[in-house]
DNA sequence: CCTTTCTAGGTAAGCGCTTTCCCGATTTAC
DNA sequence: GTAAATCGGGAAAGCGCTTACCTAGAAAGG
């Protein structure tokens, strides 16, 4: 690999011109120098050594993300609307996936740490999990008391600005929803128990059912993995419980089309027999039969969002700056009047 | 940032005894100085700096990757496939999107081999483009000089090693399948023209065509880019042309979904008045209604196999080693009997 | 014409780590 | 008992770059 230094002897000049050169420096250099020197970068296809760079300058300049799987399309347009901030801003960004592996999230804040991101962008839901909070808490603090910033998306009791989608709300739009059709009997697909995007919802959900004098019994209650296999499986239990129901509610979009499949093969209409709802608003909820009345997040505007609070450094004030983004109730076909 | 060297001096030894320790180095070290310097890295939530690591060892590490973009399904399925081989063998992924941008692709191996990245992938199409060809082969080139091992993901035209998707055989059985079916008046929504996908793609349904004594002629291709929008435009314009259209074969599924909900706004029943057919068998095909009729390409099994190759250092010989993965029909129930 | 002030460019000191080489202290072998 | 081998640990030389700081020559001022 050429380096500084090869390019400096090829031109003629001292290593400290070279970099001048190359980087723009204020102070000025004679236009022949800097003609040599570009044609000996040329010559050598010269690149500078970013990890020799960032280790001499300060300068912080890469952003880390973790999410809990790129693949997952809630977390694609998250990232989607993360990477178009950062790249605008001439950030790199690195991406880890935890795979909801708690541990494995503890070692990726070490290991952007270890790489020097100038911020850690915390994305997906947290966990009901004292020690595990504890332990993140600890580290993101290490982190932030050597200049990081950290964002979390969509978690509660992490320090660090938060950008947070208003799952309560959404739950509650949901319910009011099937409410206004008439459901009065309705299961609930919920994502792992002691996520908190899970609890916001559920609240949400119960919160409209105090509203109508309901409450939302455990029997009605199935918890899945927010995939589509675990919507289906947990459709099946919910109506092996109690063949009745009117309408299933799924705590995202891959769960609900997961139930749309199951009633499908059961044979059991969408919506005339029974509704279903899911949440988040993924592009496929458009493109499934029927179409899904869900609740939609501006995700990859999430994305964004954190990627700019991640940038603006904290003036001074050191309060925790807290975004709230709102949750929309979108019509389609998939939810109808409760029939039996 | 505590450093190498304030653990060590809060163990009271040497800089190169706490990076023995750190590091496992053969070594041996006592086992008291041991837990003094452990005891002191757990005080200082000590972490070495990566960069500084990776200055002073020549040991490169990471991977790179340029996709088009990762929140699309396609790329977001091989890079699941890459990152998990990646991760088995503890390497980092540095994901760059290039949204469909030449320029940038160029930009992107600039700037991984900054990075001193162990391996450049480069997934996704390539472009009929002599003159980006030649510059990319250009940087490429530079970079296996310096030991970087490249691999690209369904491209020609490149050096190193490469996984290729059967595209040509994939077509061909797409065709295959219409024929069979009866079609013989078929539309085609095909990607961007200079991209080496769009061509294979179409090439494979030619052969089919000329089997049958047929050929494709140019009003019935459209070309889109390879989104839903794009085929639902696509699909309007290749219905306008020819109203007498017994099927169109999309040569993605993100196209073809696009199609299915063009006819679905016009009223035409799929696959009774006109069936569809996609390309890659992403998830949602089977979600979509009717399900759809695809070819199945191992996407995360390229992903996985590409990095694999990158980290098989080529043993001494060094002829590029081209790996070939099938393509599959999977019927589903968007295509059906020609009938009209 | 000599001193002073700019300049453009070079010199060298790190950035934080790894690793070779070396040294003093034990062991082991003869 | 001495020479040789062994072993744990430290000193120091980089890795490739940036950036004060410095210097020689030119421009400016008197």
């Amino acid at each position: 690999m050429a380096t500084l230094a090869d390019v400096a002897r090829l031109a003629g000049v001292s290593p400290a011109t070279v970099s001048r050169i190359i980087n723009g420096s204020s102070k000025p250099v004679a236009e022949a120098l800097r003609e040599r020197v570009l044609a000996a970068v040329e010559e050598l296809q010269y690149v500078p050594n970013a990890h020799a760079q960032l280790l001499a300058r300060s300068h912080r300049s890469t952003i880390g993300v973790i999410v809990h799987d790129v693949s997952d399309p809630y977390f694609a347009e998250i990232t989607r609307g993360l990477q178009r901030v950062a790249t605008e801003n001439g950030r790199l960004v690195i991406i880890c996936n935890s795979y909801r592996n708690p541990d494995r999230e503890l070692e990726y804040v070490e290991l952007l740490r270890a790489h020097q991101v100038a911020a850690i962008i915390l994305a997906g839901s947290g966990y009901h999990d004292d020690a595990f909070t504890a332990k993140m808490n600890g580290k993101l603090r290490v982190y932030q008391a050597t200049g990081g910033r950290t964002v979390v998306i969509g978690r509660h009791d992490h320090v660090g600005d938060a950008v947070v989608p208003d799952n309560e709300k959404g739950g509650y739009l949901l319910g009011a929803e099937l409410y206004a059709l008439g459901h009065r009997r309705f299961g609930v697909i919920a994502g792992p128990e002691q996520m908190t995007t899970t609890t916001d919802r559920l609240a949400g959900l119960r919160r409209g059912a105090r509203e109508h004098g309901l409450r939302l019994p455990a029997r009605r209650i199935a918890y899945g993995d927010f995939d589509r296999a675990s919507g289906m499986t947990a459709a099946a239990a919910l109506l092996d419980a109690e063949p009745k129901l009117t309408a299933i509610a799924a705590l995202n979009d891959s769960m609900a089309i997961g139930a749309l499949a199951l009633l499908r093969s059961r044979g059991i209409a969408v919506p005339d027999e029974v509704s279903v709802v899911g949440f988040d608003d993924m592009p496929i909820a458009s493109d499934v039969t029927p179409t899904l009345t869900t609740i939609r997040l501006p995700l990859a505007d999430m994305g964004a969002c954190a990627v700019t609070l991640a940038l603006q450094s904290a003036e001074g004030d050191d309060a925790p700056r807290i975004v709230q983004v709102g949750a929309e109730l979108i019509r389609r076909e998939s939810a109808g009047p409760a029939r039996r």
